[in-house]
DNA sequence: TTGTAAGCGTTATCAT
DNA sequence: ATGATAACGCTTACAA
């Protein structure tokens, strides 16, 4: 008998200190040990194959782990090895787009042997550098982030890249921040969504684009606006609309928009919720589309086949893009490139529906969803 | 110099260990300790406003722990308490519905310093289970789910409880499992939607109900047949369509029954998206809404208002859902009533819209969206 | 082939 | 008012 008493102190303390919890214990290495009368480093290897442990030994081992179901304690390895398995993820709210990236995310994460912590900011900054911060404190072994719309100010950000935590940015990119990231070509998508307007003969080309300090808002816009140059026709600054990612403020503008004396005969909007807000506003007008006006959307939502007209729209491969991130995020952990700085950008792809296609053209065909 | 090997032990072995990691190490209250020539004790007192000590010391400790950004380490915490302060949630899959409980669930979460950990299953039984075995590796406080629509054995789910882990089933809540829930008052919701249909003067009210083994398909659709024979209708078994949660199904679905030599005057579906499947084929098919066929949805998707006609379709509630199921899972963790077994049932509401509005009333009018 | 002991970061108990 | 120690569950260098 060599420790008679802290065994006992042990079996107080925990009573004292775990009373209020009814979950069951788990088997431990040292319960093993103690009823095969092995010490617990014994145990340990025997469980992980070490090849100085007899076989009989291993054996009785394992077989006695199985039957007492035991799992491997992930807080003493993660104490241990300083590596929670842990991505935290952060994003501005869970739509169509979102959700399926983080699928992507997800999928590829826990093939990796990684699980994934999702916080929503709800785009608002506030709540962000709160999510930041919960997910630092929870040792997370990485950040895999998304910005709010609301968010102007990086310091957060920074903070994670000061501790040298591994970060990627994913859709909604920074400029600020220098780090891996996975992205959308937005401009390649505002160059398809307005060269396709601009080809179906549409001539005043607005665009709904989302709120000004929102990176891929403003790349949108700048194809667009690239698009419209490239092609001999003068941007309108009143053709221009900045509103919040939200039908209801997409409805409104667009009622704005064609209340004006030279109303535009063609609208870009830059998500596929705003397209919807616009479509409401359209038909209230009583207007039809594509004749009397073009519309297109991004990002390629199911509803865009599902409403009438149907509606054209970017895709974006959201789904990939998750991937993408994820690969990427799991490349940089096992890499000792530190700083690896890889920018991955994926090419949009349009998809031509009903709500602008009057024209009606070989490639059109091809292209059509 | 009481022991100078162990220490130099130590700097050598987290060299060899984690030359991996590149992450700097946290500050830690032995870190504090030294540089102040102070017991780890003392520190970890002072830092959390002990009485016994000095008021010199807990300043001189708090500024320094101020200084080097010290955060208490969660592993070594939850390690010590057995307490990860974290919730594993399941759900099938992130649709409007879910991921609007989520974020109810989410929010109150936090406020009570959880953390959520969210999985999908992705409907499929499957990945439920590695799931279910994943949170309970990450050693979650405890569960909250909705299980997968392919799910009809609950040996998982089971587990969670037979190891005395907190669980709570929200949503998709299953008879087999006893334990605190969440969900809808379902049959409710068939009973609304149906009468609202029987009131408008609908005669042939057809169901596209969900998958056949779920329990919120089931009581939707009982409540949709309770109402029918309450109105002295005869449910046609032809009426009754099985299908998935799937704009696409229902889209075919709705096809055949408006094929039919009788077909529905009324559709009933369990889902919005389902509803648009439905409306997609009934457009198709030359049919007004609300005159030739009546439409009614569920779940009251924002779609819902944003299409034309705007559908009418049954509120759950979800965010409050979601709200009220992190509530009733965190009393339960702090209550000693280890099997408080409360059933929380949310009463849906109509809202009545274009698709199934024919006969105008004083009742309607108060009811509309 | 196996056991011992130290350490990951923290807190509670007991001693000083 | 402060320090020493053991413990949470695990791994590993070193000793036997």
């Amino acid at each position: 008998m060599p420790e008679p008493v802290p065994e006992l102190c042990r079996r107080i303390r925990q009573n004292e200190l775990f009373s209020h919890l009814y979950m069951e214990r788990q088997t431990t290495i040292k319960d093993i040990a103690v009823a095969l009368r092995l010490s617990k480093s014994t145990v340990s290897r025997a469980l992980r194959d070490a090849p100085d442990i007899k076989i009989e030994t291993k054996k009785a081992v394992k077989a006695l782990a199985e039957e007492l179901d035991y799992q491997p304690n992930k807080l003493a390895l993660s104490l241990l090895n300083r590596q929670t398995h842990t991505i935290g993820v952060i994003i501005p709210n869970l739509d169509y787009v979102l959700s399926t990236m983080v699928k992507g995310i997800d999928e590829v994460a826990l093939e990796a042997g990684y699980t994934v912590m999702v916080c929503q900011s709800d785009e608002s900054f506030g709540r962000e550098i709160v999510n930041t911060k919960r997910l630092l404190e929870s040792l997370v072994d990485g950040f895999i982030v998304s910005v709010s719309s609301e968010t102007k100010v990086f310091e957060h950000i920074k903070k994670i890249q000061n501790k040298k935590i591994p970060l990627v940015l994913f859709d909604r990119v920074v400029n600020h921040i220098s780090c891996p990231s996975v992205r959308l070509d937005n401009i390649a998508g505002g160059v398809l969504a307005t060269q396709h307007l601009v080809d179906q003969g549409y001539k005043r080309i607005a665009i709904l684009a989302g709120p000004e300090n929102l990176n891929i808002s403003n790349k949108r816009m700048e194809g667009y606006l690239q698009t419209l140059k490239l092609n001999g026709l003068r941007p309108d600054k009143r053709m221009i609309i900045h509103c919040d990612f939200n039908q209801q403020y997409a409805y409104e503008a667009t009622k704005e928009l064609l209340a004006m004396k030279q109303p535009p005969d063609a609208i870009f909007t830059i998500s596929d919720r705003m397209a919807i807000g616009a479509m409401l506003a359209i038909k209230e007008k009583g207007l039809q589309m594509p004749d009397d006006i073009g519309l297109v959307g991004f990002n390629n939502e199911p509803v865009t086949s599902l409403v009438s007209p149907s509606i054209s729209s970017v895709e974006m491969y959201a789904f990939e893009m998750g991937k993408a991130t994820a690969k990427l995020f799991i490349e940089m952990l096992n890499s000792d490139d530190t700083m690896a700085h890889q920018e991955i950008v994926i090419k949009p792809k349009l998809f031509i529906r009903e709500s602008s296609k009057r024209i009606i053209t070989k490639k059109d065909r091809n292209n059509s969803a």
